[in-house]
DNA sequence: TATGCGTGGAT
DNA sequence: TATCCAAGCAT
């Protein structure tokens, strides 16, 4: 099974069989086509992220807006209180833009070109969104695909240098003939047996195909570069009360958080930085947060307002929604609460 | 090309 | 506990 052409139909052969079923997917073999409003959204929701925490976040976008002319008309800020804790906040922001600038235009580009041109749209997801919604045959690269392929050819180049010839070989593989699903099948493939730690290369349907396998290295690949080490940061954060209201506010559109719903916070270098007003702080305690490229530690401060807040807004006690918060600010809550209570 | 950008689950 | 990692994008 060393035939190229052999890959696509043994592996849509097994996706017909093995889809996994998922909100946003239209069964292989339906008569409908996906909506290329619920394509996008889940793509978006789904980069860098888990099909198990999108699920319930795209089940409730859906619900609250149908279409991507709803979407177009929502508040910025409650789009932001719906993406809370998903993480990867520019997406919410690039969400809006692009929905807008989709409701203008009246539809989805089909074209991969016209897709990667709007907001939030890049390499991967242009290319997703016009094979699975379009049926255009574009190649698909994500995580899943870069080591699928990189097994089935024992690429040993690390990643991310290998990209281009790992992109090379998967648009070889793809067919003329139901591009998106087999996009989609290589994706299946990767999530359920292809898998990082321990592939069950006894349940592949490209086994007999897959070089790495036959040279027993299979959970060797894809190699990647060494990252750097996560520093060690810390910070403050001011939980500010005044009667039954606690201080809010939304953090600037760009950079950590951005555009989120904050308690007031310094996460750098903090001792620089005044409160956002006087009171006899309390310190409540240190909350630990793992971000991306480096770990932090805030320390909450707790106090109650003497005059007019510096910055941000009051927002009753009863009115905060512990969802509308990003996951950080979420601990600082639950921490504060903590101390309310006793 | 390298870096900044969240979060939670698996191992 | 530490590390990896998940359907990447913008700059």
């Amino acid at each position: 099974m060393r035939d190229d052409r052999v890959i696509a139909p043994a592996l849509l052969a097994w996706y017909d069989r093995h889809a996994r079923v998922l909100p946003w997917r239209v069964p292989p073999g339906a008569s409908v086509r996906a909506d290329p409003y619920r394509v996008w959204l889940s793509e978006v929701m789904l980069q860098q992220t888990t099909v198990a925490a999108v699920r319930d976040y795209f089940l409730r976008f859906t619900a609250l807006w149908p279409t991507v002319q709803d979407l177009a008309r929502a508040d910025d800020a409650q789009v932001m209180a719906e993406w809370a804790g998903l993480g990867y906040y520019a997406r919410a922001r690039n969400l809006l833009a692009c929905a807008r600038a989709v409701a203008t235009a009246g539809e989805f580009p089909v074209t991969r070109e016209g897709l990667r041109a709007l907001p939030g749209i890049g390499a991967y997801t242009s290319a997703a969104i016009s094979a699975i919604a379009y049926d255009q045959p574009e190649t698909v690269v994500d995580g899943n695909v870069e080591r699928v392929v990189a097994r089935l050819f024992a690429v040993a180049t690390p990643l991310p240098a290998a990209k281009p010839e790992l992109t090379a070989l998967a648009t070889r593989l793809t067919p003329s003939t139901r591009p998106g699903d087999f996009a989609q099948a290589m994706m299946d493939l990767g999530a359920t047996i292809c898998t990082p730690r321990n592939p069950a290369c006894g349940f592949c349907p490209l086994n007999e195909a897959c070089e790495a396998r036959a040279q027993g290295i299979a959970t060797a690949l894809p190699r990647k570069s060494p990252k750097p080490a996560k520093p060690d940061r810390s910070g403050l954060a001011w939980v500010a009360l005044q009667g039954d209201a606690v201080l809010l506010e939304e953090r600037p559109a760009k950079g950590l958080l951005g555009g989120t719903l904050a308690f007031p916070s310094a996460l750098w270098d903090g001792r620089d930085l005044p409160p956002p007003g006087a009171a006899d702080w309390r310190d409540l305690g240190e909350v630990r947060h793992v971000f991306t490229h480096f770990n932090l530690s805030l320390r909450v401060l707790a106090g109650d307002l003497d005059g007019t807040p510096g910055r941000g807004h009051l927002v009753p006690l009863r009115h905060i929604d512990r969802n509308a918060l990003p996951g950080l600010m979420r601990k600082v809550w639950d921490m504060a609460r903590a101390d309310f209570a006793t």
